[in-house]
DNA sequence: CTCCTATTAGTAACCATTATCATTATTAAC
DNA sequence: GTTAATAATGATAATGGTTACTAATAGGAG
């Protein structure tokens, strides 16, 4: 394994801000400067099939990554962007009725929120519902 | 409403194959050959905006659009590409546990399937669960 | 150390989507 | 029907995230 893929690596584990493959650039430029973006999403893809990290293709949005590989569905701040962790499972029930509802057989699901964060909420008190301000 | 608009919704509400915005594009074409494919990306968005038209940004893939308005889930097929609708509701208990959870007030969410199409699957009997082949 | 293979940095290419803008169509008022 | 104000169009350029390419370099087995 080499520094670069090290790097990379460890800065992801590092941090719970899902960072895009920018973002993770800047990080581990810090480190190692003469790192290229093209390395960084080389490796990033290589883990992601590795099971090392999780490539996060969140609709409508650049991809971020994670370092936490146990599944786990996410939310958006619609406000500030920030993305956070929902530890939640998706009920099998739910998976079945997709399989029956639509004849496929289910290989995979992805459950992804938008919401507004405590810190982004509390500018918007009195406010609610999915009014897109 | 300008003929254009109208021809990208009628061509939009008569399949349901979840056409991309360049697919769309193909099709006015055979009875606008002049329009541009930056017209049909524009109405596409004011007719999301209008809740005309839904705009399916699955995640990883480019932006598919449905002339079915009502709200529901779809299901990708790993083999052809396919998209297709699963006619399923979102449990509430669902999104209230993902705010107790993450502390966001939700204000959306979508479900994604990843799977493999009937005719898909044939082609793979016996084998099952979710590898990438 | 030496050869072989994998990886890198740097850069160009890609592709879906947006933005720009002069021209043209639509609409509402007369 | 004309006209004036406004909105939409077609063509093309620009954007931005991502991937592909390539010569140079690093790692690792023997």
């Amino acid at each position: 394994m080499t520094a670069q893929r090290r790097a990379i690596l460890e800065e992801l584990r590092g941090t719970d801000a899902h960072p895009s493959a920018t973002e993770l650039y800047e990080m581990v430029r810090r480190r190692l400067p003469r790192i290229s973006l093209g390395t960084v999403y080389r490796n990033l893809e290589i883990m992601s099939e590795e099971g090392l990290a999780l490539k996060l293709e969140h609709a409508g949005a650049e991809c971020r990554f994670d370092g936490n590989v146990a599944p786990h569905s996410h939310v958006r701040c619609l406000g500030c962007g920030r993305i956070s962790d929902v530890p939640m499972d998706i009920p099998r029930e739910l998976v079945a009725g997709a399989a029956k509802a639509s004849g496929y057989r289910i290989a995979g699901c992805r459950l992804e929120f938008d919401g507004w964060c405590r810190k982004c909420g509390r500018k918007r008190r009195g406010r609610c519902g999915a009014d897109g301000a």
